[in-house]
DNA sequence: CTGATATCATTTGCATACGAATGAATTTGA
DNA sequence: TCAAATTCATTCGTATGCAAATGATATCAG
């Protein structure tokens, strides 16, 4: 400490000139909320970097229809948390591209299902193990056992 | 475990040498852009259910501001993780509610200088101990001390 | 059976997010 | 010095992402 009489009234106009002693100032960078965000982002570069053709979200939808086969759209969403809003806007793009076909519910008239199409199954199939390079280079900067500790903590929180 | 010695090791190699048909075994909710996109959501949603008048990229704008004080528009979009286009819009809804004001760099003339209005400065300032809520309850799945891990291993992620 | 409620899909509006193209201003380097 | 390269800001187009409102259909409760 400079000042050996430094009172509450100091610290006060220490904050408020806040030259130096910022422990109490707030650092964007140290939030959760923020780094989550650039993680994200990085993530998403790496993704583009290997499936240029394809975001994300289009990939995780047709990697689960893939897994499950046949579902409504409502379902699907739920399934790769997108609300129904963007789901369809999803489903609508890859149904323009030819890699899903949908198709009214017989009996149940107020859903939509959603498949993949031959031209769809052959490009999840082909994407997949690109997929798991993409994984492996998002967790590059940690060591396996970090990775490993970091997917089980991430979990709790998603 | 079915093996005790049972390791991530074993696992990855297991996905390696897997026969035939176990493609199929690819899970999207074991994948490390998927989770995180979900982990996200959530953040943004604990975020919206705190301060509902300012997303997560407002707030960041002025946080920022308020700890560097005036900057350009471009060096701003860097320091909080918007490219050019994004930031743009950042400041336009920001500059039409009055939290900021933006000035030409008298020097280099393709600059625009942004700083925080009287209002936005009190806005940001009333905001920040929320900011430090959300924070907590984003992390509440967690101990403490898998939130600190946590914070380290996203940080070398970012 | 039927009115109330719930579910599914769609649409609109707003807010990131980023690539690409453009124009203005500055800096570099031969 | 001056042409080339770089930087800063803007604009356009595309793609999530979510809230709210709407319409159609299905289910439930009395």
């Amino acid at each position: 400490m400079g000042r050996p009489e430094m009172s509450g009234e100091d610290n006060l106009l220490r904050l408020v000139e806040a030259e130096d002693g910022d422990e109490n100032n707030y650092h964007l960078q140290d939030q959760v909320g923020f780094i989550l965000r650039k993680a994200h982002q990085r993530h998403v570069a790496i993704f583009a970097s290997q499936i240029g053709d394809l975001t994300p979200p289009q990939f995780a939808a047709l990697a689960k229809l893939h897994d499950i086969g046949e579902t409504s759209q409502n379902q699907l969403g739920t399934l790769i948390a997108m609300d129904a809003a963007t789901v369809k806007g999803v489903i609508d793009r890859l149904k323009a591209r030819g890699l899903v076909e949908v198709s009214k519910h017989e009996v149940d008239k107020r859903r939509l299902l959603v498949n993949l199409t031959p031209e769809g199954r052959a490009a999840i199939e082909r994407l997949i193990p690109l997929a798991r390079t993409i994984t492996e280079e998002t967790l590059a900067p940690l060591t396996a056992k970090e990775a490993a500790t970091f997917l089980r903590l991430l979990a709790k929180l998603a």
